[in-house]
RNA sequence: CGGUAAUUGGCGCAGUUUGGUAGCGCACUUGGUUUGGGUCCAAGGGGUCGCAGGUUCAAAUCCUGCAUUACCGACCA
């Protein structure tokens, strides 16, 4: 490719609305556009990109045995009132009416569409296990938008759904399809991690999240630094302390605390750390049949924890989803405003952390308006609660798995397979017969890849003050032709165009870089744009009969000898 | 959806306080100049200042309403 017949693009300076590195640089070495809010147009650049990560992810689905197929982005409302969705997804949801008035959805995803079709075309556990996947578009209408291609309300993924009689061939499948997963992040050459994870709205019991691991991740992933253990920090386990909790040795004593309501002013003020306090979250409880009372439930956690309410919901006795009181409804409950409120005879089900529940001679509210209570302990002073895992890990938590403790970094979703069992089988009833001629409900497993994410994921990975610096396997291109001054020199001219022919010839893809600039623009175009292998041509060596090559990645240089650039670059390149 | 801010040629911004014929840089076109790290000079094209209404002799500027966009909070590949 020529950069006079091609749109490069490239921008001097980066677009205002652009906050994260990737979207930036998606911007400024031309592969993306803004449309509007979450939809974006991909320039070349961008697509060679995508079409090159969806290749990588094609070929391991197909050695995986998974069967490529197409769906509609547009699909029938009545699919998705088949499976209970139409009213479970909400906003995000795209829905529209064709001109007769019937209704369709534009596709987030394609569980209803999937289960359709095998309900129709696969009626014999002979034909199980199945498993087919899609690369296409899916519209998401997300309340914010953000990051460019990290977070689009248009985007492109790869998701495959498979089908099985057994729970034993749905883990096979299941195991199968997570060391697809691990091949892909692999061969792209990224630095990522599979994390156990929550299988959130979906449903389904097993699941597991592939991140990329990137400051500017949306998520928490807590590691285990002994062993592979790694789970998204809203599933990781708080274990209890295994030190015995210490006898108390105070008296509980109201002190008035007329202006500290944070748990920063209470360890200012009593001038201890926030790991001696405790506070007091007041959320709703479930409600009982026929009832129309509200009942609210304490939660209890140390001073410098936060609460998970993930596990709330899992006690048994928090409304899903959590939702916190008002403070209205806190004060007629407690007679006390939140800034001052404990556990010490509180008149509702009081459920406190493991390692709060370790604490002795702690500070608490004292359900009275400006007071605290000092010396507070368990058993002693409150009787009657619940012990449970609250809290998101921290670092330096011993791990859930027995080994090591835990540190923690953000990441990248860009992968997440779960097995789904039978949830949309039974809603859809989609079977087949068995062994016994009988009719018997599929499970089902499905696997997404966000690939437009992936590209850039790998940017956020991969780059440096002057640009992207690509794996080679996605590269936009594998090899670019800088010539310095060729329109001021037959000999420069005629080695590039040698050059490139060559390469292209040889099947490498080239961009040559053959417009009418200056050497700094292209050098810093270039580097922006962020190709590996550059081969600079300059009158400089040519009496030599050398050109030079540098790496983009390593800042590598060395002179080649004209006759030996191509063979070099496909050693290179391999 | 709530909170904050913004909206002026393709991009980045000034001009708004104090109303008086719309400006700068980048990009683009033409000519020249320069040539191994974003040269320099000259000429040129392109904007009814987000939209609607109001105040005024006069509105990018003041007032009202609406829209769009970005950032901070709950979902997800």
């Amino acid at each position: 490719m020529r950069t006079t017949e091609y749109l490069l693009a490239t921008l001097k300076e980066t677009p205002s609305d652009a906050e994260v590195i990737s979207h930036q640089l998606m911007l400024r070495a031309g592969m993306i556009r803004k449309l509007a809010a979450g939809l974006y147009t991909w320039l070349p650049t961008g697509v060679r990109v995508l079409k090159k990560v969806e290749a990588i992810v094609r070929e391991e689905m197909n050695r995986a045995k998974a069967i490529e197929m197409l769906m509609p982005i547009v699909q029938p409302a009545e699919l998705w009132q088949e499976s209970g969705r139409w009213e479970q997804y909400g906003p995000e949801l795209a829905r529209l009416n064709d001109r007769h008035g019937r209704g369709f959805v534009l596709g987030p995803t394609h569980e209803e569409v999937m289960t359709e079709m095998v309900r129709n075309q696969i009626s014999s556990y002979k034909q199980l296990p199945i498993t087919f996947y899609q690369i296409q578009t899916k519209f998401r209408d997300e309340i914010r938008p953000r990051f460019g291609a990290m977070r689009s309300r248009e985007f492109v993924m790869k998701d495959a759904y498979s089908f099985h009689l057994s729970n034993e061939c749905m883990d096979k499948t299941y195991e199968i399809m997570h060391q697809a997963y691990c091949n892909i992040f692999e061969r792209l050459g990224l630095d990522y991690r599979p994390v156990v994870a929550d299988s959130g709205s979906i449903g389904g019991a097993v699941s597991h999240e592939f991140h990329v691991l990137a400051d500017s991740g949306e998520d928490d992933i807590a590691f285990s630094d002994a062993s592979d253990y790694a789970a998204n920090v809203e599933m990781a386990e708080a274990l209890a302390p295994t030190t015995p909790r210490a006898a108390a040795t105070e008296q509980l004593t109201e002190v008035a605390t007329p202006n500290a309501h944070t748990i920063d002013d209470i360890a200012k003020l009593f001038k201890v750390e926030a790991s001696q306090t405790i506070k007091t979250l007041i959320v709703h409880g479930i409600k009982e049949e026929d009832s129309d009372e509200q009942p609210l439930v304490a939660l209890v956690l140390r001073g410098d924890h936060q609460l998970n309410d993930i596990k709330a919901e899992k006690t048994g006795s928090v409304a899903h989803p959590m939702t916190f009181a008002s403070d209205e409804e806190i004060k007629q409950a407690t007679g006390t405003n939140p800034g001052s409120l404990g556990p010490i005879g509180l008149k509702m089900p009081v459920i406190v952390d493991r390692s709060a529940a370790n604490l002795a001679d702690f500070i608490c509210g004292a359900n009275k308006d400006g007071y605290h209570s000092t010396g507070a302990n368990w058993d002693r002073d409150i009787t009657g609660f619940e012990v449970a895992d609250l809290r998101n890990v921290v670092e330096g938590d011993a791990s859930p798995c027995g080994n090591g403790t835990l540190s923690i970094k953000r990441g990248i979703e860009v992968g997440h397979i779960f097995q789904l069992g039978k949830k949309y089988t039974t809603a859809m009833n989609a079977g087949v017969l068995n062994d016994n001629g009988k009719n018997e409900i599929l499970n089902m497993g499905c696997y997404g890849i966000g690939i437009s994410r992936i590209v850039a994921a790998a940017i956020e990975q991969n780059h440096d003050k002057y640009g992207i610096k690509w794996p080679e396997a996605i590269t936009p291109f594998q090899v670019v032709l800088i010539p310095m001054n060729m329109h001021k020199s037959h000999r420069v001219a005629d080695v590039a165009q040698k050059l490139y022919d060559e390469l292209l010839e040889a099947g490498v893809e080239v961009l040559f870089d053959d417009r009418k600039e200056r050497p700094g623009v292209m050098f810093n175009d270039m580097e922006l744009v962020g190709v590996t292998h550059t081969i600079v041509i300059g009158e400089r060596n040519l009496d030599e009969q050398l050109v030079e090559y540098k790496n983009r990645r390593s800042g590598d240089k060395e002179k080649l000898a004209i006759d030996s650039v191509t063979d070099f670059l496909k050693s290179k390149i391999g």
